[in-house]
DNA sequence: GCAGACTGGTTTGCAATACAGACTAGTCTG
DNA sequence: CAGACTAGTCTGTATTGCAAACCAGTCTGC
């Protein structure tokens, strides 16, 4: 019955974690966005928001461009295309799993 | 606009854990279970269920009951109130959450 | 009746992580 | 040109998830 439930434990983990989740999903939906606007946006501190950033590159989840708007650097952030079907994937899986949620309890198991 | 989305952030780290949310929602589903029942049906390694139930337990999520069965021994685990309750919450802020999830991108983020 | 296998777990050790504060490099302002 | 600010990165620490090793007790064959 609930494989689609106990399919959890193989969750993506990259994108499981909150923050990244966050962060994908606002990628997912502005396509582009500079690291200011993540940060104000998901309330991370600094260092938090680069940590997770390298790690969503290295995973090949966003692609990370750093260049200059007028004199001070800028880096602007993309989701990938596996980003996004590792987000869409996630959150289909995320979904069906709810939905397979026991609803109420009662039974006993041996 | 996405502060339940935003708000994942502050999810139940103890319940996000798939390992653990996966215990959780067959305790909420079956009332009761064993270990052995709960290794089988996560299919977790002992060391790994055991350290699990012992977060969920120090939480207070679920009492864990020592027993025996003729003459051996026998952990009976049992989601407590609280327990119930934080699930309920989770998957609430869950649904929430995914339901606020964007859908398609295009916008250009300043 | 005792050696070894099995049951039902717990503890330990390790590697990976998340997090935030300290730091760097460069720019702007008075 | 000193100090404040911008835009990040690096480092140290504490927590975590995980599985292998271990342990207490029971059962089985001989």
């Amino acid at each position: 019955m609930a494989d689609d439930f106990r399919n959890m434990i193989n969750v993506d983990r990259i994108i499981h974690e909150p923050a990244r989740l966050i962060i994908v999903a606002i990628l997912y939906a502005v396509e582009s966005a500079d690291f200011l606007y993540l940060l104000h946006e998901t309330g991370l501190t600094k260092g938090n928001l680069s940590s997770h950033l390298s790690r969503l590159e290295d995973t090949g989840y966003v692609d990370i461009e750093k260049t200059f708007h007028g004199k001070v650097p800028r880096t602007i952030c993309r989701l990938t295309g596996s980003g996004r079907i590792a987000f869409d994937d996630y959150r289909q899986r995320l979904k069906r799993a709810i939905d397979t949620m026991p609803e109420e309890g009662g039974a006993e198991a041996e």
